[in-house]
DNA sequence: CGCAAAATTGAGGGCCCTCAACCGTAGTGG
DNA sequence: CCACTACGGTTGAGGGCCCTCAATTTTGCG
């Protein structure tokens, strides 16, 4: 199958935000509280039906956990960016597979040694359960997303959640490829690649290049997002 | 059965449900652990946007909650049946509506009392958690389904569901209308009931009724549950 | 520079939606 | 007892949104 890529040098390139790592092994090191690895672009962090022995949280790039049918489509279900948690899982196995994005960096924590770790660090253990709560509400609204709205909506709605989630402000750059915004959505490339060019004719963003875009009429995308 | 994380999760006080401060009080009001209310058909719960101060249990009957786009377009994003909980909120309000599916009663725990409730009471505290991952793992197989499943696909995944929560068996009656049915699965009333009456052209359910269905293919049922 | 992958664009088709008519059941009141 | 109505459900015809297939352009990387 699959190895995990423990490619120890982060590679290179790719500006990715976040020299903080250190701070973060730092704190709390000493009781072997997680473990970090660094995974290339689409290296794989665990996948669907593994034995579900860590949850972990991105200290850096992007994570995307997928669920697959058995006939190779595929339901991203979230993008988990710098700081959230992913592979909670309540039984023995993981219900996704979670690959990496782009290059990036997570610190996985040995579910097993979570007990304690929550027991004495509330910190660690209000973040596992502020982070379960989030997927749940992302789930939510991402159920409305795909049931009741138009490949226009569900794009204005994605670009507005993900300019939300990183800079904030109106320029955005987008880590994932056009197949990963497709599955997530619940559409094609070529309607995603659509949408995107008819946002842009009817002036609410700019495409620069594939993945730089800027929002340049909120008020429209946000009556878009209904 | 239980994982570390979770029973783990218990013990030291959740952030989740205390908003307001764990109490010490438990004493004063210990055989009214919570309202037991009646609702009618349709009859509504709670609305999106309500202050978010209880969560429930079912105790008979069925609730739908759901969430509405500006135009009326409503995804239905769960069915809760008897013991099922709903009405979990990290914030202050409900981000959803819950209304009477059928006539139903509920019991509804104050949140403000939740904190001194899951210090006596573990097994509710169990219940919360549960609850919780139940209602998030639901969330995550819905969204393959909505994202990625065909008009057949998804009745065929929601039939076998439905009867593994209820019966268990291969007998089936449907406590929703089409309208439920549809706004559960991202479809319209039409395309329900034409999916309905092709299965059973197709064998592999019977309908003796509108609302009672029996599975007479279990087979080619789960094998377009792909 | 040159290749492969990603993204865009176009043409055509299919699945599901929309609109509409019809059917069956249940409740109501003359 | 039987209109009459209301409502949920089914069925049909047609259309639109998005998918499929395919070609082309652009991007990324050696």
């Amino acid at each position: 199958m699959q190895s995990a890529l423990l490619t120890k040098a982060n590679s290179s390139a790719l500006p990715l935000f976040t020299l903080e790592a250190p701070q973060f092994r730092k704190s709390t090191d000493a009781p072997a509280v997680g473990a970090v690895h660094s995974y290339a672009k689409d290296g794989e962090i665990f996948a669907e039906g593994d034995r579900a022995a860590f949850v972990y949280k991105v200290l850096s790039g992007v994570v995307r956990t997928s669920k697959l049918l058995s006939d190779g489509r595929r339901q991203i279900d979230a993008f988990h960016l710098a700081g959230d948690i992913f592979g909670i899982e309540a039984g023995e196995e993981y219900r996704f597979c979670a690959e990496a994005v782009g290059d990036c960096v997570v610190i996985a924590y040995r579910r097993s040694n979570l007990g304690a770790l929550m027991g004495s660090d509330s910190q660690l253990a209000q973040e596992m359960t502020m982070g379960m709560m989030r997927s749940l509400v992302r789930a939510q609204n991402h159920m409305l997303l795909l049931g009741r709205k138009s490949a226009l909506e569900k794009i204005a709605t994605f670009l507005l959640d993900m300019a939300e989630r990183t800079s904030g402000g109106d320029a955005l750059d987008l880590p994932m490829s056009r197949s990963d915004i497709a599955d997530h959505l619940g559409l094609t490339i070529e309607t995603v690649s659509r949408s995107f060019t008819q946002l842009e004719r009817q002036g609410m963003i700019e495409l620069p290049s594939a993945r730089h875009v800027v929002l340049s009429n909120r008020a429209a995308l946000e009556h878009l997002n209904a």
